[in-house]
DNA sequence: CGATAGGTTGATGGAACTCAATCATTGTGG
DNA sequence: CCACAATGATTGAGTTCCATCAACCTATCG
């Protein structure tokens, strides 16, 4: 088959949609063009790669393969995971639109996890040396990178408190709320969403086994804080919900 | 009293010697100048600010305080930690010589987390926003931060994976053989060193009680994979201690 | 030298893991 | 289009690792 054709004909099915510059889309206040003025977003728009949407499993980068970009989730979620010495998964972060992954493969110039698609989405490629070559002329850009890596620092450090002292109803709580006050900040409602990851992802994550994970969501059901179907989760009693993840702030 | 004469002769106490460059510090191979060419190294020598050694317990900055500077360690250990809502310390990690902290703040441009010496040491302080110019400047300073800042993140999800996945001895002897190998690189013994911090530190960033630490010790001294004398450590059977830790990888 | 902080050891209980069975949902091929 | 794997989620029973509580030991220091 002519593969000219068959990526022609995809495009059209697509009808492209998937193609829109950063100046037009919807995430670029939360996304890597904050802080950037036009021009300079513009600049940025000419390095961006759009791929294809990706389907749900299909891979982004594989753990071990030579870095070469960033990513920015445009729409769906991401997981990014590790494999430990006994071939475990670890799950080690989720990802939603707006949000840069993929950061922590530059130190080691290689990726030292492997990212897929929780369900059909589409992600922008930063291909790294040139962001590093656009950001040493644009201040702007460099300094909203070192923001956005000492988020992820930040992040990790508040998840590894959540690991080291808290319980399955707090992590769980947490969690929750973490993924609420996301949905808010992307104009979706923050007390009834769709979890977008496996429960037993989430338990992984959490260090927790699947069956707690499932123990507490039904117990926060039966406490009139949750209702649970499946994957669709909506918060009840917010004001519970927050006293368990132990006053986490809400910005809502 | 004069403030001048007083700082004088503090200076003279201290014989100046901790008022070094860049370009003559023994830990340049580890620190931020890496990937610096000399004149590269003379210009950053040039914004680094160096204070006069901090004796124990003393603090560098704190949660809370306006965000100015990322520092190195030159000697010593220093102890990053921030406090939860109970009130209640949490361990963030423990930086060793030729490491930078602080990165954490960039985010909200503010300190979210508190460091203190914990022992007597010395540390330069590097001015974020002196920094931020100075790499817009140089591309291998710029470069070199992002690769630092990517180290953390990568050095933070392993911890993770150790807090949600891992026992009490094979949190320790992780914790153990990551010193280890942190020590060899800064040409100290690797098998034989002594703790800066206290049991308590070890548990709370570990996520485990301090008796739980205190056993974990004992008994890795009956299994004679450890000689422990206070604070004082000496690894007898690296090749016990590794599988422990989970075939974490030795460098020397 | 008593006081205080840090460290060790023992006994006990509980939160969460593991194992196992069942139920629900999804996907696939005949 | 249905049957039936296969995967994911829930629930129950039993077990375990580690936290907690408590007592005691040991250093350091004013």
């Amino acid at each position: 088959m002519d593969i000219r054709k068959q990526s022609l004909s995809l495009n059209r099915d697509q009808t492209d949609s998937y193609i829109i510059s950063c100046k037009e889309c919807s995430l670029n206040a939360l996304c890597l063009p904050t802080a950037l003025d036009e021009q300079e977003v513009g600049k940025l728009d000419e390095i961006i790669r759009r791929a294809r949407p990706l389907q749900r499993n299909q891979r982004i980068y594989e753990i071990g393969g030579d870095f070469e970009s960033i990513y920015a989730v445009r729409s769906g979620a991401i997981k990014a995971f590790s494999i430990d010495e006994n071939g475990e998964e670890q799950v080690i972060g989720f990802h939603l639109p707006g949000e840069i992954f993929g950061l922590d493969a530059i130190y080691t110039n290689r990726y030292v996890s492997s990212a897929k698609a929780l369900e059909t989405s589409a992600i922008c490629e930063l291909p790294f040396n040139q962001i590093t070559t656009l950001s040493a002329q644009l201040p702007n850009l460099q300094n909203h990178m070192y923001r956005v890596m000492s988020g992820e620092i930040q992040a990790d450090q508040q998840l590894q408190l959540l690991l080291s002292k808290k319980t399955a109803e707090e992590r769980i709580g947490t969690f929750l709320m973490n993924l609420s006050i996301r949905y808010s900040q992307r104009k979706l409602s923050p007390n009834s969403f769709r979890l977008p990851m496996a429960r037993t992802d989430i338990g992984n994550y959490l260090g927790l086994a699947v069956e707690t994970v499932s123990r507490v969501f039904t117990r926060m059901q039966n406490n009139n804080i949750l209702k649970v179907d499946g994957k669709e989760v909506s918060i009840i009693d917010q004001h519970s919900l927050c006293e368990i993840a132990h006053n986490f702030q809400r910005h809502t």
